[in-house]
DNA sequence: ATCTTGTTTTTACTGTGTCAAAAGTAGGAC
DNA sequence: GTCCTACTTTTGACACAGTAAAAACAAGAT
């Protein structure tokens, strides 16, 4: 553990330690991951970790990554059709828009307008808790390469 | 094949003539389990067609709802950390509410007061073609045995 | 430095859904 | 009414994402 020169882009160290969890390699080397790379899933992650520790195994990027969703620190987000994505802007309610054709993630802030910006028109019962938007679109660079575009789903 | 006293509640015939799909036992089934149960996963449809058809398959049904899907007779939606379900409102731009505790889901008509309902703020170069909401909460079932909390998904 | 407890590795397994070839059937043509 | 062909369904195997559990290991307190 080095730590001494520490106050990386998000500090995870103090990340863990507000949380309670342990600071360990592969949780910083996630951490550090997610905040390079937003929007990554669980391979992703893993490449970007296995740089630093070559011996992390995908079960630990699945532990590491449930545990900070846990905790508070990370975010899951799981687009319909795509494995789960991770990202560590929590707390503040933003959506996504996700491309239709390579699953590109980019965040959305909040809808126009309003403030607690939705609000179903009947609840049928439901306790509400949480509101989720997901855009769909295409991204700017599937636009660019619209003759060929993958072939899936368009 | 029986249909002679047809005229169910969605006429399952017309909408598959309608789509040029062929009309078949296992198809007019799924219409009819999917009418009688809207947001329907692939195992709670092949249970109810399995009770008329009981050679049915998974994989039978698995076709029938992709074939739909395409067709445009059914729309799938798949609400983070559950299987896809199924439902046979289409067209209209509606949305879901799911319950957190047992994944049961509730149609949600639109948006309170905007017509267009959604526009995001910023949409990082991306070609918008479609919002998709989920609201998430606590149905009244789970609401009413506060204590236990289900684990059935309906 | 040592101990305790939490973390990671390893291996196996479950659930959800897809792919492909063979067998079977709907629906139009005769 | 019967036949033919293309479309459906069955069967069985496989791919992918994620979970489960026990043993090896490391962080942090004493």
């Amino acid at each position: 553990m080095v730590a001494m020169e520490t106050t990386a882009t998000t500090e995870p160290i103090a990340l863990l330690r507000g949380a309670g969890l342990r600071v360990t390699d592969s949780r910083v080397a996630v951490i550090a991951a997610l905040d390079e790379r937003p929007h990554s899933g669980v391979d992703t992650v893993l490449t970007a970790v296995a740089t630093v520790l070559p011996s992390t195994s995908r079960q630990a990027v699945h532990n590491v990554l449930n545990d900070l969703t846990e905790a508070g620190i990370a975010r899951r987000i799981e687009p319909a059709g795509q494995p789960g994505l991770y990202e560590l802007r929590v707390g503040d309610n933003h959506h996504h828009i996700v491309c239709q054709r390579c699953g590109a993630v980019a965040d959305v802030d909040c809808v126009t307008g309003h403030a607690p910006c939705l609000t179903p028109s009947t609840t049928s019962g439901f306790d509400l808790s949480e509101a989720e938007v997901t855009f769909w679109g295409v991204c700017s660079a599937c636009k660019a390469s619209q003759a060929d575009a993958g072939e899936t789903t368009p």
